[in-house]
DNA sequence: ACCGTTTTTTAGGCAAGCCTAAAAAACAAA
DNA sequence: TTTGTTTTTTAGGCTTGCCTAAAAAACGGT
Protein backbone atom coordinates (compact mmCIF):
# COMPACT_ATOMS: atom_id res chain seq x y z
CA UNK A 1 0.00 0.00 0.00
CA UNK A 2 2.53 2.66 1.26
CA UNK A 3 6.14 2.48 0.56
CA UNK A 4 8.76 1.92 3.46
CA UNK A 5 9.92 5.31 3.21
CA UNK A 6 6.82 6.93 3.13
CA UNK A 7 5.67 4.29 6.64
CA UNK A 8 8.82 5.66 8.42
CA UNK A 9 8.12 9.24 7.67
CA UNK A 10 4.56 8.81 9.10
CA UNK A 11 5.78 7.04 12.05
CA UNK A 12 8.04 10.28 12.98
CA UNK A 13 5.77 12.75 12.67
CA UNK A 14 3.43 11.15 14.43
CA UNK A 15 6.60 10.58 17.22
CA UNK A 16 7.27 14.34 17.09
CA UNK A 17 3.67 15.65 17.37
CA UNK A 18 3.09 13.40 20.39
CA UNK A 19 6.52 15.03 22.06
CA UNK A 20 4.34 18.55 21.50
CA UNK A 21 1.55 19.42 19.43
CA UNK A 22 1.00 22.02 17.01
CA UNK A 23 2.61 21.37 13.34
CA UNK A 24 5.59 19.32 12.96
CA UNK A 25 8.36 21.45 11.22
CA UNK A 26 11.05 20.42 8.00
CA UNK A 27 14.10 21.01 10.35
CA UNK A 28 12.89 18.36 13.13
CA UNK A 29 11.61 15.98 10.43
CA UNK A 30 14.67 16.21 8.87
CA UNK A 31 16.69 15.82 12.27
CA UNK A 32 14.69 12.86 13.22
CA UNK A 33 14.96 10.78 9.79
CA UNK A 34 18.89 11.87 9.43
CA UNK A 35 18.12 13.19 6.04
CA UNK A 36 18.15 17.01 4.81
CA UNK A 37 15.62 19.33 4.76
CA UNK A 38 14.78 19.12 1.05
CA UNK A 39 14.27 15.21 0.90
CA UNK A 40 11.73 16.01 3.85
CA UNK A 41 10.40 18.53 1.47
CA UNK A 42 9.74 16.34 -1.09
CA UNK A 43 8.42 13.81 0.99
CA UNK A 44 5.99 16.38 2.49
CA UNK A 45 4.54 17.11 -0.58
CA UNK A 46 4.07 12.86 -1.70
CA UNK A 47 2.39 12.44 1.58
CA UNK A 48 0.18 15.24 1.12
CA UNK A 49 -0.97 14.19 -2.12
CA UNK A 50 -1.85 11.29 -0.95
CA UNK A 51 -3.66 12.27 2.06
CA UNK A 52 -1.84 10.88 4.58
CA UNK A 53 -1.18 14.82 6.01
CA UNK A 54 -1.60 18.14 5.69
CA UNK A 55 1.35 20.43 4.49
CA UNK A 56 1.59 23.91 4.53
CA UNK A 57 4.82 25.74 3.07
CA UNK A 58 6.60 27.32 5.62
CA UNK A 59 4.23 25.91 7.96
CA UNK A 60 4.63 22.44 8.79
CA UNK A 61 2.69 19.25 8.72
CA UNK A 62 -0.25 17.23 10.55
CA UNK A 63 -1.32 13.70 10.04
CA UNK A 64 -4.41 13.13 8.40
CA UNK A 65 -6.81 10.37 10.54
CA UNK A 66 -6.07 7.82 7.89
CA UNK A 67 -1.64 9.27 8.83
CA UNK A 68 -2.23 8.71 12.51
CA UNK A 69 -3.91 5.05 11.48
CA UNK A 70 -1.12 4.13 9.30
CA UNK A 71 1.45 5.28 11.87
CA UNK A 72 -0.21 4.00 14.67
CA UNK A 73 -0.30 0.61 12.88
CA UNK A 74 3.55 1.13 12.23
CA UNK A 75 4.10 1.66 15.78
CA UNK A 76 2.37 -1.55 16.97
CA UNK A 77 4.00 -3.68 14.39
CA UNK A 78 7.10 -2.73 15.38
CA UNK A 79 6.72 -2.81 19.37
CA UNK A 80 5.22 -6.22 18.97
CA UNK A 81 8.41 -7.62 16.71
CA UNK A 82 10.18 -6.48 19.39
CA UNK A 83 8.20 -8.41 21.85
CA UNK A 84 8.46 -11.03 20.15
CA UNK A 85 12.37 -11.05 19.46
CA UNK A 86 13.15 -10.73 22.84
CA UNK A 87 10.67 -12.81 24.45
CA UNK A 88 10.72 -15.92 21.75
CA UNK A 89 14.12 -15.54 20.26
CA UNK A 90 15.98 -14.01 23.44
CA UNK A 91 17.90 -11.48 22.12
CA UNK A 92 19.30 -8.68 24.80
CA UNK A 93 16.73 -5.35 24.93
CA UNK A 94 19.12 -3.17 22.96
CA UNK A 95 19.58 -5.52 20.15
CA UNK A 96 15.78 -5.55 18.50
CA UNK A 97 15.44 -1.88 17.32
CA UNK A 98 16.61 -2.56 13.82
CA UNK A 99 15.46 -5.71 13.58
CA UNK A 100 11.71 -4.65 14.59
CA UNK A 101 12.51 -1.51 11.96
CA UNK A 102 12.76 -3.88 9.44
CA UNK A 103 10.09 -6.36 10.49
CA UNK A 104 7.69 -3.62 10.72
CA UNK A 105 7.11 -2.82 7.40
CA UNK A 106 6.22 -6.74 6.41
CA UNK A 107 2.36 -6.26 5.07
CA UNK A 108 -0.49 -8.90 5.46
CA UNK A 109 -3.73 -8.09 7.42
CA UNK A 110 -3.70 -10.93 9.89
CA UNK A 111 -0.10 -11.72 10.40
CA UNK A 112 0.07 -8.32 13.09
CA UNK A 113 -3.17 -9.77 14.64
CA UNK A 114 -2.15 -13.32 14.52
CA UNK A 115 1.32 -12.55 15.97
CA UNK A 116 -0.65 -10.21 19.16
CA UNK A 117 -1.99 -13.30 20.11
CA UNK A 118 1.07 -15.50 19.76
CA UNK A 119 2.50 -13.10 22.53
CA UNK A 120 -0.48 -13.36 24.74
CA UNK A 121 -1.73 -9.35 23.57
CA UNK A 122 1.21 -7.50 25.47
CA UNK A 123 0.37 -4.06 26.50
CA UNK A 124 3.80 -2.92 26.52
CA UNK A 125 7.10 -3.42 24.79
CA UNK A 126 10.36 -4.62 25.56
CA UNK A 127 11.41 -0.85 27.03
CA UNK A 128 7.84 0.12 28.34
CA UNK A 129 6.68 1.39 25.75
CA UNK A 130 3.40 1.21 24.91
CA UNK A 131 1.47 -1.06 22.13
CA UNK A 132 -1.56 0.20 20.83
CA UNK A 133 -4.46 -2.43 20.01
CA UNK A 134 -5.66 -3.71 16.56
CA UNK A 135 -8.15 -0.21 16.82
CA UNK A 136 -5.20 2.00 17.35
CA UNK A 137 -6.25 2.77 21.66
CA UNK A 138 -3.59 2.98 23.77
CA UNK A 139 -2.96 1.56 26.91
CA UNK A 140 -2.51 4.73 29.48
CA UNK A 141 -0.27 4.20 32.32
CA UNK A 142 0.05 6.91 35.21
CA UNK A 143 4.22 6.79 34.61
CA UNK A 144 6.61 9.64 35.05
CA UNK A 145 10.21 10.65 35.42
CA UNK A 146 12.58 9.46 38.18
CA UNK A 147 13.83 13.01 38.05
CA UNK A 148 10.30 13.85 38.85
CA UNK A 149 9.89 11.19 41.74
CA UNK A 150 9.79 12.68 45.53
CA UNK A 151 12.46 11.19 48.12
CA UNK A 152 11.55 8.05 50.12
CA UNK A 153 8.21 7.14 47.76
CA UNK A 154 8.66 3.57 46.40
CA UNK A 155 8.21 3.27 42.77
CA UNK A 156 8.79 0.59 40.24
CA UNK A 157 10.78 1.15 36.73
CA UNK A 158 8.34 0.90 33.71
CA UNK A 159 10.19 2.07 31.07
CA UNK A 160 12.82 4.29 29.58
CA UNK A 161 12.88 7.71 27.59
CA UNK A 162 16.38 6.62 26.38
CA UNK A 163 16.55 3.59 23.53
CA UNK A 164 20.44 3.99 22.94
CA UNK A 165 22.08 0.43 23.55
CA UNK A 166 24.88 2.37 25.99
CA UNK A 167 22.16 3.17 28.15
CA UNK A 168 20.20 -0.02 28.32
CA UNK A 169 23.56 -1.81 28.92
CA UNK A 170 24.60 0.43 31.52
CA UNK A 171 20.97 -0.43 32.93
CA UNK A 172 21.75 -4.08 32.67
CA UNK A 173 25.31 -3.71 34.36
CA UNK A 174 23.92 -1.75 36.89
CA UNK A 175 21.11 -4.54 37.71
CA UNK A 176 18.07 -2.05 36.64
CA UNK A 177 15.50 -3.66 34.68
CA UNK A 178 11.57 -3.26 33.97
CA UNK A 179 9.85 -4.40 37.00
CA UNK A 180 12.74 -2.71 39.62
CA UNK A 181 11.67 -2.01 42.82
CA UNK A 182 13.57 1.30 43.71
CA UNK A 183 13.56 4.53 46.27
CA UNK A 184 14.91 7.53 46.48
CA UNK A 185 16.89 7.95 49.44
CA UNK A 186 18.53 11.62 48.99
CA UNK A 187 18.96 13.99 46.66
CA UNK A 188 21.65 15.69 46.35
CA UNK A 189 21.29 19.46 45.46
CA UNK A 190 24.31 19.94 43.68
CA UNK A 191 23.96 18.03 40.85
CA UNK A 192 20.69 16.60 40.91
CA UNK A 193 22.05 12.81 41.32
CA UNK A 194 20.57 10.89 42.86
CA UNK A 195 21.28 8.34 46.31
CA UNK A 196 18.57 5.40 45.44
CA UNK A 197 18.33 2.17 47.19
CA UNK A 198 17.44 -1.10 44.35
CA UNK A 199 15.24 -3.55 46.44
CA UNK A 200 16.01 -6.53 44.26
CA UNK A 201 19.61 -6.19 45.13
CA UNK A 202 18.69 -4.94 48.44
CA UNK A 203 21.92 -2.57 47.48
CA UNK A 204 22.34 1.24 47.51
CA UNK A 205 23.60 3.06 44.61
CA UNK A 206 23.96 6.69 43.28
CA UNK A 207 22.43 7.60 39.96
CA UNK A 208 23.27 10.87 37.64
CA UNK A 209 20.48 13.58 36.55
CA UNK A 210 20.84 11.68 32.98
CA UNK A 211 20.31 8.95 34.44
CA UNK A 212 17.15 9.74 36.50
CA UNK A 213 15.90 11.97 33.52
CA UNK A 214 16.15 8.60 31.39
CA UNK A 215 13.91 6.18 33.19
CA UNK A 216 10.15 5.66 33.78
CA UNK A 217 8.82 4.95 37.28
CA UNK A 218 5.46 4.26 38.65
CA UNK A 219 4.18 4.05 42.23
CA UNK A 220 5.20 1.04 43.57
CA UNK A 221 1.74 -1.03 45.01
CA UNK A 222 2.05 -3.93 47.57
CA UNK B 1 24.40 -5.56 2.04
CA UNK B 2 22.37 -6.40 -1.38
CA UNK B 3 18.74 -4.86 -2.00
CA UNK B 4 15.56 -7.01 -2.16
CA UNK B 5 14.84 -6.50 -5.92
CA UNK B 6 18.53 -8.05 -6.33
CA UNK B 7 18.05 -10.93 -3.72
CA UNK B 8 14.77 -11.91 -5.84
CA UNK B 9 17.13 -11.87 -8.76
CA UNK B 10 19.65 -13.89 -7.31
CA UNK B 11 16.73 -16.64 -5.63
CA UNK B 12 15.39 -16.82 -9.40
CA UNK B 13 18.76 -17.58 -11.01
CA UNK B 14 19.34 -19.97 -8.49
CA UNK B 15 15.93 -21.96 -9.03
CA UNK B 16 15.79 -22.14 -12.77
CA UNK B 17 19.59 -23.35 -12.66
CA UNK B 18 18.42 -25.95 -10.35
CA UNK B 19 15.74 -26.85 -12.81
CA UNK B 20 18.42 -27.63 -15.30
CA UNK B 21 22.26 -27.05 -15.87
CA UNK B 22 23.71 -24.45 -18.50
CA UNK B 23 23.32 -20.92 -18.48
CA UNK B 24 19.76 -19.43 -17.20
CA UNK B 25 18.11 -16.76 -20.57
CA UNK B 26 16.81 -13.51 -20.04
CA UNK B 27 13.59 -14.36 -21.18
CA UNK B 28 13.41 -17.20 -18.17
CA UNK B 29 14.42 -14.91 -16.20
CA UNK B 30 11.75 -12.80 -17.06
CA UNK B 31 9.23 -14.78 -17.11
CA UNK B 32 10.30 -16.02 -13.67
CA UNK B 33 10.15 -12.99 -12.49
CA UNK B 34 7.11 -11.77 -13.96
CA UNK B 35 8.72 -8.75 -15.75
CA UNK B 36 10.30 -7.32 -19.21
CA UNK B 37 13.43 -8.83 -20.73
CA UNK B 38 14.92 -5.05 -20.69
CA UNK B 39 14.75 -5.07 -16.95
CA UNK B 40 16.40 -8.05 -16.82
CA UNK B 41 18.95 -7.54 -18.73
CA UNK B 42 19.36 -3.63 -16.67
CA UNK B 43 19.60 -6.30 -13.50
CA UNK B 44 22.26 -8.94 -14.83
CA UNK B 45 24.86 -6.21 -15.95
CA UNK B 46 24.71 -4.79 -12.20
CA UNK B 47 24.86 -8.19 -10.28
CA UNK B 48 27.54 -8.82 -13.05
CA UNK B 49 29.44 -5.65 -11.74
CA UNK B 50 29.15 -6.37 -8.06
CA UNK B 51 30.24 -10.25 -8.54
CA UNK B 52 27.31 -11.80 -8.04
CA UNK B 53 26.73 -13.27 -11.38
CA UNK B 54 28.83 -14.11 -14.89
CA UNK B 55 26.93 -12.65 -17.46
CA UNK B 56 27.62 -12.47 -21.06
CA UNK B 57 25.73 -11.03 -23.48
CA UNK B 58 23.36 -13.74 -25.68
CA UNK B 59 24.64 -16.28 -23.77
CA UNK B 60 23.34 -16.28 -20.32
CA UNK B 61 23.97 -15.69 -16.53
CA UNK B 62 25.32 -17.89 -13.95
CA UNK B 63 25.94 -17.39 -10.07
CA UNK B 64 29.38 -16.64 -8.76
CA UNK B 65 30.19 -18.83 -5.39
CA UNK B 66 29.55 -15.60 -3.85
CA UNK B 67 25.92 -15.57 -5.50
CA UNK B 68 24.98 -19.31 -4.60
CA UNK B 69 25.48 -18.03 -1.04
CA UNK B 70 23.43 -15.14 -0.86
CA UNK B 71 20.18 -17.14 -2.73
CA UNK B 72 20.75 -20.13 -0.88
CA UNK B 73 20.70 -17.45 2.17
CA UNK B 74 17.56 -16.38 1.00
CA UNK B 75 15.96 -19.79 0.59
CA UNK B 76 16.85 -20.30 3.68
CA UNK B 77 15.47 -17.52 5.40
CA UNK B 78 12.22 -17.72 3.67
CA UNK B 79 11.83 -21.75 4.40
CA UNK B 80 12.70 -20.60 7.81
CA UNK B 81 10.08 -17.95 8.37
CA UNK B 82 7.46 -20.24 6.28
CA UNK B 83 7.29 -22.94 9.31
CA UNK B 84 7.48 -20.42 11.80
CA UNK B 85 4.16 -18.73 10.51
CA UNK B 86 2.82 -22.26 9.98
CA UNK B 87 3.66 -23.91 13.25
CA UNK B 88 3.99 -20.67 14.99
CA UNK B 89 1.49 -18.65 13.98
CA UNK B 90 -1.31 -21.01 12.36
CA UNK B 91 -1.43 -20.03 8.89
CA UNK B 92 -2.39 -22.35 6.18
CA UNK B 93 0.27 -23.68 4.06
CA UNK B 94 -1.21 -21.89 1.12
CA UNK B 95 -0.94 -18.47 3.12
CA UNK B 96 2.71 -18.03 4.01
CA UNK B 97 4.41 -17.51 0.50
CA UNK B 98 3.79 -13.73 0.22
CA UNK B 99 4.53 -13.11 4.50
CA UNK B 100 7.97 -15.21 3.65
CA UNK B 101 8.61 -13.65 0.69
CA UNK B 102 8.32 -10.02 2.28
CA UNK B 103 10.11 -11.47 5.58
CA UNK B 104 13.27 -13.11 3.86
CA UNK B 105 14.58 -9.85 3.12
CA UNK B 106 15.32 -8.87 6.74
CA UNK B 107 18.83 -8.38 7.20
CA UNK B 108 20.31 -9.61 10.82
CA UNK B 109 23.35 -11.90 10.88
CA UNK B 110 21.62 -13.56 14.41
CA UNK B 111 18.11 -13.36 13.37
CA UNK B 112 17.85 -16.45 11.53
CA UNK B 113 20.08 -18.90 13.30
CA UNK B 114 18.07 -17.84 16.38
CA UNK B 115 14.80 -18.53 14.38
CA UNK B 116 16.32 -21.70 13.09
CA UNK B 117 16.97 -22.78 16.74
CA UNK B 118 13.47 -21.37 18.26
CA UNK B 119 12.18 -23.80 15.72
CA UNK B 120 13.74 -26.44 17.05
CA UNK B 121 16.29 -26.58 13.35
CA UNK B 122 13.59 -27.77 10.63
CA UNK B 123 15.26 -29.61 7.93
CA UNK B 124 11.68 -28.87 5.42
CA UNK B 125 9.37 -26.63 4.75
CA UNK B 126 5.49 -27.20 4.96
CA UNK B 127 5.55 -27.33 1.66
CA UNK B 128 8.30 -30.68 2.17
CA UNK B 129 10.74 -27.89 0.19
CA UNK B 130 14.17 -28.17 1.92
CA UNK B 131 15.71 -25.96 4.22
CA UNK B 132 19.52 -25.26 3.89
CA UNK B 133 21.24 -24.80 6.92
CA UNK B 134 23.91 -22.21 7.87
CA UNK B 135 26.77 -23.49 6.11
CA UNK B 136 24.20 -23.50 3.01
CA UNK B 137 24.31 -27.35 2.84
CA UNK B 138 20.38 -28.91 1.34
CA UNK B 139 19.30 -31.94 3.42
CA UNK B 140 18.92 -34.92 0.60
CA UNK B 141 15.92 -36.59 0.70
CA UNK B 142 15.16 -39.64 -2.15
CA UNK B 143 11.66 -38.37 -3.43
CA UNK B 144 10.08 -38.99 -6.60
CA UNK B 145 6.59 -37.72 -8.26
CA UNK B 146 3.92 -40.06 -7.56
CA UNK B 147 3.25 -39.99 -11.23
CA UNK B 148 6.54 -42.00 -11.31
CA UNK B 149 5.58 -44.47 -8.80
CA UNK B 150 5.40 -48.02 -9.04
CA UNK B 151 1.52 -49.95 -8.32
CA UNK B 152 1.02 -51.38 -5.10
CA UNK B 153 4.38 -49.58 -3.39
CA UNK B 154 3.45 -47.91 -0.68
CA UNK B 155 4.76 -44.40 -0.19
CA UNK B 156 4.22 -41.18 1.81
CA UNK B 157 3.56 -37.44 0.85
CA UNK B 158 6.66 -35.59 1.23
CA UNK B 159 6.24 -32.78 -0.95
CA UNK B 160 4.47 -30.61 -3.74
CA UNK B 161 5.73 -29.43 -7.24
CA UNK B 162 2.73 -26.99 -7.22
CA UNK B 163 2.58 -24.30 -4.58
CA UNK B 164 -0.52 -22.99 -6.09
CA UNK B 165 -3.08 -21.95 -3.76
CA UNK B 166 -5.82 -23.88 -5.83
CA UNK B 167 -3.66 -27.27 -6.13
CA UNK B 168 -2.62 -26.77 -1.88
CA UNK B 169 -6.40 -26.26 -0.70
CA UNK B 170 -7.14 -28.95 -3.50
CA UNK B 171 -5.45 -31.14 -1.30
CA UNK B 172 -6.94 -29.83 1.86
CA UNK B 173 -10.00 -31.05 0.86
CA UNK B 174 -9.17 -34.31 -0.16
CA UNK B 175 -7.25 -35.21 2.57
CA UNK B 176 -4.16 -35.43 1.42
CA UNK B 177 -1.18 -33.56 3.04
CA UNK B 178 2.52 -34.05 4.18
CA UNK B 179 2.82 -37.40 5.90
CA UNK B 180 0.18 -38.89 4.18
CA UNK B 181 0.37 -42.86 3.22
CA UNK B 182 -0.75 -43.53 -0.27
CA UNK B 183 -1.01 -46.85 -2.03
CA UNK B 184 -1.42 -46.83 -5.77
CA UNK B 185 -4.08 -49.19 -6.67
CA UNK B 186 -4.65 -49.04 -10.46
CA UNK B 187 -3.02 -46.45 -13.21
CA UNK B 188 -5.17 -45.71 -16.05
CA UNK B 189 -3.45 -46.01 -19.14
CA UNK B 190 -6.23 -44.00 -21.11
CA UNK B 191 -5.22 -40.38 -18.87
CA UNK B 192 -2.74 -41.64 -16.69
CA UNK B 193 -5.25 -40.85 -13.67
CA UNK B 194 -4.75 -43.32 -10.17
CA UNK B 195 -6.73 -44.98 -8.40
CA UNK B 196 -4.90 -45.13 -5.01
CA UNK B 197 -6.09 -45.81 -1.64
CA UNK B 198 -5.33 -43.29 1.27
CA UNK B 199 -4.84 -44.62 4.51
CA UNK B 200 -5.38 -42.45 7.21
CA UNK B 201 -9.06 -42.45 6.00
CA UNK B 202 -9.24 -45.94 4.87
CA UNK B 203 -10.83 -44.51 1.59
CA UNK B 204 -10.12 -44.72 -1.76
CA UNK B 205 -9.88 -41.87 -4.39
CA UNK B 206 -9.00 -40.86 -8.28
CA UNK B 207 -5.73 -38.77 -8.35
CA UNK B 208 -5.19 -36.80 -11.94
CA UNK B 209 -2.20 -37.31 -14.05
CA UNK B 210 -1.76 -33.33 -13.32
CA UNK B 211 -1.92 -34.31 -9.66
CA UNK B 212 0.34 -37.36 -9.64
CA UNK B 213 2.62 -34.80 -11.58
CA UNK B 214 2.77 -32.20 -8.52
CA UNK B 215 2.96 -34.60 -5.54
CA UNK B 216 6.53 -36.16 -4.25
CA UNK B 217 6.95 -38.98 -2.44
CA UNK B 218 9.15 -41.39 -0.80
CA UNK B 219 9.00 -45.22 0.09
CA UNK B 220 6.84 -45.84 2.95
CA UNK B 221 8.92 -47.20 5.84
CA UNK B 222 7.59 -49.58 9.09
C1' DA C 1 23.91 -20.12 -46.95
C1' DC C 2 19.96 -17.52 -46.77
C1' DC C 3 15.66 -15.65 -44.77
C1' DG C 4 12.12 -15.17 -41.56
C1' DT C 5 11.25 -15.63 -36.63
C1' DT C 6 12.45 -15.37 -32.00
C1' DT C 7 15.29 -13.62 -28.44
C1' DT C 8 18.07 -10.20 -26.55
C1' DT C 9 20.03 -5.82 -26.18
C1' DT C 10 20.09 -0.79 -26.78
C1' DA C 11 18.05 3.67 -26.44
C1' DG C 12 15.41 6.68 -24.09
C1' DG C 13 12.07 7.78 -20.51
C1' DC C 14 9.77 7.77 -15.88
C1' DA C 15 8.94 7.78 -10.60
C1' DA C 16 10.85 7.35 -6.01
C1' DG C 17 14.01 8.92 -2.93
C1' DC C 18 17.90 10.87 -1.97
C1' DC C 19 21.64 14.73 -2.49
C1' DT C 20 24.08 19.82 -2.90
C1' DA C 21 23.88 24.63 -3.98
C1' DA C 22 21.20 28.62 -4.48
C1' DA C 23 17.10 31.38 -3.74
C1' DA C 24 13.32 32.78 -0.95
C1' DA C 25 10.74 33.25 3.06
C1' DA C 26 10.38 33.75 7.98
C1' DC C 27 12.28 35.22 12.22
C1' DA C 28 14.77 38.14 15.47
C1' DA C 29 16.78 42.06 17.10
C1' DA C 30 18.35 46.56 17.14
C1' DT D 1 11.58 48.89 9.81
C1' DT D 2 15.55 47.41 8.26
C1' DT D 3 19.10 44.06 8.44
C1' DG D 4 21.32 39.87 9.49
C1' DT D 5 20.46 35.03 10.59
C1' DT D 6 18.05 30.88 10.38
C1' DT D 7 14.85 27.93 8.16
C1' DT D 8 12.69 26.26 4.24
C1' DT D 9 11.97 25.71 -0.49
C1' DT D 10 13.44 25.48 -5.32
C1' DA D 11 16.46 23.92 -8.90
C1' DG D 12 18.96 20.54 -10.78
C1' DG D 13 21.24 16.10 -10.55
C1' DC D 14 22.11 11.22 -9.18
C1' DT D 15 20.93 5.95 -8.70
C1' DT D 16 17.75 2.15 -8.71
C1' DG D 17 14.48 -0.33 -10.94
C1' DC D 18 11.16 -0.42 -13.93
C1' DC D 19 8.93 0.48 -18.75
C1' DT D 20 8.16 0.71 -24.35
C1' DA D 21 9.94 0.90 -28.96
C1' DA D 22 13.53 -0.03 -31.99
C1' DA D 23 17.80 -2.25 -33.33
C1' DA D 24 20.77 -6.19 -33.32
C1' DA D 25 22.02 -10.79 -32.69
C1' DA D 26 20.96 -15.66 -32.63
C1' DC D 27 18.26 -19.45 -34.16
C1' DG D 28 15.85 -22.68 -37.40
C1' DG D 29 14.34 -24.48 -41.56
C1' DT D 30 14.98 -25.16 -46.29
Amino acid sequence: MYTSSEENYLKAILKLSQKEDGPVSTGALAAEMQTTAPSVTDMLRRLSEKQLATYEKYYGVQLTAEGVRVATALVRRHRLWEVFLTQKLGFAWDAVHDMAEQLEHVQHPELVERLDAFLGYPRFDPHGDPIPDAKGQWPQRQRQLLSATAVGSPVVVVGVDDHSAAFLQYLDRTGIGLGAHLTILERIEYDHSLNVRLLEQNRDLTLSDKVAHSLFVEPARE
